[in-house]
DNA sequence: CGATTCATTGATCGAGATCAAAATTGGTGG
DNA sequence: CCACCAATTTTGATCTCGATCAATGAATCG
């Protein structure tokens, strides 16, 4: 399935049926990685473009003395890599979180795709956009953020982003990445993660159930964090439909 | 002058100046900015599609207490905002570093020249994908690097991204970024800046002239940042052209 | 030359890293 | 259902990198 994509792109763009025509006949198959499983390694060859439809992957970076960044969650209903349709190797690794469903395309098939669309074309430029943009919001939480702000931010973009791909929630936040993986994404140790978390329970801005985060007061996380509620042109989108 | 842009452009795609001629005579007017002054306001309208000709700008967020990160630097041959083509407004702001100059098109008469040549509709594409990629390093630079290897890092980047835009430089990096800047870029403080950049200076990796960066010792820097070389997806570009 | 902006240096403080051990959680098989 | 093993998380103690506050020193420019 492909409906959490098209939730996100139908956000954007006044999309029907029959715009997705071209992408459920022609371009897209189902693929299924375990938990833990390289989706796209280093420096390999950019074959196709991918859908998340279901599950949680990490695009990361990795140094030399094997310390690594996450720079980016992928949530269902976002794609990637847009750049397999121009870049030919990548610079980067994905690998699945959780179990992870999605629907992928050989890049020139894609390409076709989106060539027989106009109004898919703009949809899937809006994606890259708005991908740039959470980019730029995490250089920002790496830069300027406090540890405890980061994993307050973090959380409320992750709100925010399963929100927009419809993926309803609540209060509660589905969270399978571990502690070494908030560490490398939001820049600590993950024994500072443990503490800060910590401390966000203390002051009762949250509470961990399993699995999850409970989003006990967003506006005290949004204060913490000085999350931007604009933030991922939310309003721009809406001008668009 | 947009040759700053025909060297960058030309390094991905085969180019010649017949593919240029839609952006020379119709699509692009230049425009200069004095040092300091703001090209885009946060939250104003995106109008055109810029491309530097001369000098440097700094693309940045701001946090409501006032704190700024610093998110980019654009230099000659860069072009932003390619995301006013489909986003109404900006979600940061742009600021010449130097006195500036650009050449810029209203964002319709930009997509108009670049869908009447799918050469340099690509080569367009080239420099998002390149935007994207260089967001990512600025991320790993943030999340998992010392004081020091930040700067060095960003050294290497800077220098390597002005030879490819074809501005020669050798060992010597112009360095109009004040120390305020590159704290804000680097998410140190200034004072953390001075002391970490006489720090690269009594180890000889560096020196400091006037306005400029001399790159004493390029193996020492890569080696302390750990500087991929293959870094800008130098390669896949060649393999394009 | 003052005046203003920018950079360096010194002293102190704190957020977060590191190392190491203990406690939980979760999955597996008896 | 329980016992066990591996993975993950929490907690404690100590150390360090970088922040902050404050003063001094260049440059740059009318």
């Amino acid at each position: 399935m492909i409906d959490p994509l098209y939730a996100r792109l139908g956000a954007y763009a006044a999309l029907d049926e029959a715009d997705f025509s071209p992408l459920r006949d022609a371009a897209f198959e189902p693929a299924a990685y375990d938990r833990g499983a390289a989706v796209i390694e280093i420096a390999a060859a950019l074959t196709h473009v991918f859908v998340v439809a279901q599950g949680w992957a990490i695009r990361y970076r990795l140094l030399e003395d094997g310390r690594r960044q996450i720079v980016n969650v992928m949530l269902p209903g976002d794609c990637f890599d847009l750049q397999a349709m121009i870049a030919a190797k990548a610079d980067h690794g994905v690998e699945a979180v959780t179990a992870l469903d999605v629907m992928r395309a050989p890049k020139a098939r894609f390409i076709g795709a989106i060539r027989a669309n106009g109004r898919l074309a703009t949809a899937f430029w809006w994606t890259a956009v708005q991908e740039e943009s959470i980019l730029r919001e995490q250089i920002v939480r790496l830069g300027r953020r406090s540890g405890r702000a980061r994993i307050a931010h973090l959380f409320l973009e992750l709100q925010r982003r399963r929100t927009l791909a419809g993926l309803a929630g609540g209060d509660l936040l589905p969270m399978p990445l571990t502690r070494d993986m908030l560490a490398d994404m939001l820049g600590l140790s993950p024994v500072h993660v443990s503490r800060s978390l910590s401390a966000l329970k203390r002051a009762k801005l949250i509470a961990l159930h399993g699995g999850g985060v409970v989003l006990l007061d967003r506006r005290g996380l949004a204060a913490l964090a000085q999350f931007d509620p604009a933030y991922l042109h939310a309003d721009a989108m809406a001008r668009l439909a």
